[in-house]
DNA sequence: AAGTGGTCTAGACCACGGT
DNA sequence: CCGTGGTCTAGACCACTTT
């Protein structure tokens, strides 16, 4: 009588655990082709169709894209599909117009109870937070307020944050090699308060969405918890359930 | 010069689209088995290979289960697992005690534009207007309002829902052959007026979440649409974003 | 023409569930 | 023991992109 954990793991996804620790390791860069399917098999003495099958779920889990006729490539999220990918909100009149980030302010300061507990690091330990407004066009829409380990985000500052045109995330993978994977959202109704209000330029009470998300890297690792307040009078969240 | 439209279909989605259609028929019913890969590639003259991955993907769309060493299921809202793919409301201290809906009011209507348009039928067309509750213990959390075809869901009333044990979308596949296959949801936060109010007991103006679903059957045609409000003080919507 | 991913096949063997 | 789905292989050919 014995209690094994199922102890079996095939070897496709040997293989992907393979490529999965290069791509970790940085082998190859986000938005750049790795080897083909047939150089990968002979490097690690399998199967072409070995390779594809774990190829075949990294590309499911957005890890990878394939692009047929010219190869497989390291997603990124400086590719502009991969906007939509965590920010679920779109305008009620279908004009969908690109959200402009706006940094308000970047501080450090020590992590506390909440934030060391969501961010799987020490309490006291050196944290960024991080506050921005985003825009549809002209109107202010979230307000984020943004807490990050300080250690993984060396030299982040408003100046920085000012500075780059593109997502949050894109900054993160290039300048921090901080590649964001999945994230979890909890969503919430509560009322603006007055800071919240003044930002979104609403009445103090307005009910508003709360979206607080964790953000993990490879390894199921947290490196980002955010609270969004989302005003949902022009946009709405949206949720495809399959 | 051809601006033809990629034509092209490979063998396994073509079997994929006979499957779906003997399924869709009611060849076979929600939680039987389908016949065997190696029957189902005799029967349309195909290799097990390219069965297999026809069914692959339907799994992946959830309207197959696969059983190692058993078989593959029609999947079915009747399965447990199958309750929270649609309700993604989540208690904050963690106890998930299943949810008890509670029908309040089931009554005829006529399609008024919203609903015409949200169900692609005609405005006039017959509906039925079915309001419920849905409680987490003791506590009152979501209350619904749900419009669906008069048509498809014919000998629907009060009686027959406070009769059944089960989901909603249960009775709806036992009772009327009506698969919920994907859904859509838009979320936006409101103040809660006095009849939300009253039945979750809570004060005027409290913030809810409203939770506007479309809910669709095969081939894309939608068959529901509902308007939940949700109080959020004990509980949270969960959204996983891959 | 050459190289990539995408499809299809056929056969062997493994893991799992029921008899 | 058998039947089911799950894995792995090897080879052929197709579709797409680039040279």
């Amino acid at each position: 009588m014995s209690h094994d954990a199922p102890t079996f793991s095939p070897l496709y996804r040997q293989i992907k655990a393979l490529i999965l620790q290069a791509l970790e390791a940085g082998e190859w860069r986000p938005g750049q082709a790795i080897p083909s399917e047939q150089e990968l098999a002979a490097r690690f003495s399998v199967s072409q169709g070995t390779v594809r099958k774990a190829i075949d779920e990294m590309a499911a889990d957005n890890l990878l894209v394939r692009k047929q006729g010219k190869g497989t490539y390291v997603a990124s999220h400086n590719d502009p599909r991969a906007l939509f990918r965590f920010l679920r909100l779109v305008p009620m009149d279908g004009n969908l117009s690109h959200p402009q980030s706006v940094p308000l302010d970047c501080w450090r300061a020590k992590a506390g109870q909440e934030a060391s507990r969501m961010l799987g690091i020490e309490p006291g330990a050196p944290i960024i937070i991080l506050r921005r407004l985003l825009r549809f066009g002209a109107k202010p829409v979230v307000i984020d307020e943004i807490y990050l380990p300080g250690d993984l985000f060396q030299g982040l500052n408003l100046e920085v944050l000012q500075d780059w045109s593109g997502s949050l995330y894109s900054l993160f993978e290039t300048r921090f090699g901080m590649r964001m994977i999945r994230a979890q959202e909890r969503i919430r109704a509560v009322a603006a308060d007055r800071s919240a209000a003044e930002a979104l330029k609403l009445a103090e009470g307005t009910p508003l969405l709360s979206v607080e998300r964790v953000t993990y890297t490879y390894g199921d690792k947290p490196v980002e918890w955010r609270r969004g307040l989302y005003s949902t009078a022009d946009h709405f969240y949206l949720n495809e359930l399959n």
